[in-house]
DNA sequence: GCGGCTAGTTGAACGTGTTCAAATTCAGCT
DNA sequence: AGCTGAATTTGAACACGTTCAACTAGCCGC
């Protein structure tokens, strides 16, 4: 009756307690198991649903990752926020959301590496380039704006108005060096993430050089046509799913 | 009986020819209908062998995949050696290398997806970082050699040690957009291509410049460092499992 | 109440990748 | 030829992701 319902009280609608439900028990078993050695009926077993009611849940085992995307994010960003407050230089903050970012995720390091593996899929709903319905993405990039937005440092409209994607697309090759990382610790990681965080910054001084306006120009125009093409804008559609 | 037959005849192992047969077969689906869409068992049925017998050549689905970038190569290398008699210029050899490479990979779009979807996975045999014992890594950067070979430019030589090894990730880089561009005659792909290369002409020469030393030195150290971690070695070649 | 509609739920069944113990073939040795 | 151990081959069996036709529950208009 009150707040405190286990299972079965419907709040609103039914259908949303039962698909939080299974969600988080097949989070937790994540966790726990890794992802290929999860198996739906577990996940239906423990979360006490049949093996069916899943599925009429989350069309596939991999729209499941999709929730897990959004979990790290939380957290990453939930712990990136107070460690910001301190800092006004663009390398510390970027160091700082960067290597938590790799805190964050160290819990769940066996199990990252499907990510990937279904991420680069272009078929696959978990594909972070063109599924643009994918909310995780715009949080993860307003992250780096963030990041950005703390400094003072001068940097050109063009290259501010891009730098919050290219930080999350480098972002993104940092995890997949990670998930490779088999260093104690993911030292190496973590030593990855001071050095390129010191290139980055020096590369972002130097693109600002107004000497360099037009090969920055240049190299924007070429994010800009990458960026374009991802994003489903295609006319000529021939298989439909 | 001489020894050309077409099954079954074992010109040294019977082993050699049945295992060839399956790849080959494998191959042939695979063109024709993608690789999730073929099963095994049709692989076998179509190679006249049972299907525990592609298992016992095969460690899995995957492992046909491997066959397939070899495949990939042999004909890009087997297009690109005459193409790149008649240039001299970095620039011309670069464009032309990348164009071939798609040229030769249209007919397997559908299907090359699903090379970088295992790619990325770090357990998978295809990765093509984490796997030393794939040959075809090595024959393709020893083709980015080539490119460098052939032109009067001059570039510094620790970043012509490391400049193949660097293409070769940008060729990966452009495969991955390749596989995700929908655009009729993969057009956008081509585009691309010819605005990365007009860059990377320029950065080369621009990161050979005297001025960029230190700069430059510092980016070389951090790619040796990534390739470090990668569980891959420099030229030291060993099936060590 | 009753009929019907939609959302939610079920479990059996299917296709597929993979495993495995057993059967078969083969090459070398006595 | 006969034996032996290894290489090869087989097909049944298993586990898992996914689908689907059927069933139930809640609810609205009458």
């Amino acid at each position: 009756m009150t707040a405190m319902q286990k299972k079965k009280a419907a709040k609103t609608l039914k259908g949303d307690q039962t698909k939080a439900l299974i969600l988080e028990t097949a989070l937790e078993i994540f966790r726990e198991r890794g992802y290929e050695e999860t198996t739906m009926r577990a996940i239906a077993e423990k979360a006490g649903v049949s093996l069916g009611n899943a599925y009429y849940y989350f069309r596939s085992k991999e729209y499941l990752i999709q929730a897990f995307y959004q979990r790290l994010h939380d957290e990453h960003l939930a712990a990136s926020l107070p460690a910001l407050e301190d800092k006004d230089t663009l390398k510390a903050r970027l160091l700082a959301v960067m290597r938590l970012r790799i805190d964050i995720s160290k819990p769940y390091h066996h199990f990252a590496g499907v990510l990937f593996k279904t991420a680069a899929h272009p078929e696959s709903p978990l594909n972070p380039f063109s599924d643009e319905s994918d909310p995780v993405r715009e949080q993860s990039i307003a992250l780096f704006a963030k990041v950005l937005e703390g400094t003072k440092i001068r940097i050109p409209k063009d290259l501010k108005a891009e730098l919050p994607y290219l930080l999350w697309v480098y972002q993104m090759g940092i995890v997949l060096f990670w998930i490779h990382d088999r260093s104690r610790g993911h030292r190496r990681t973590y030593r990855l993430i001071d050095h390129t965080v010191d290139l980055l910054d020096k590369l972002i001084h130097l693109a600002s050089n107004p000497f360099m306006r037009p090969l920055r120009k240049q190299a924007l125009r070429l994010v800009e046509e990458i960026r374009e093409a991802l994003p489903d804008d295609d006319d000529d559609e021939k298989d439909e799913r």
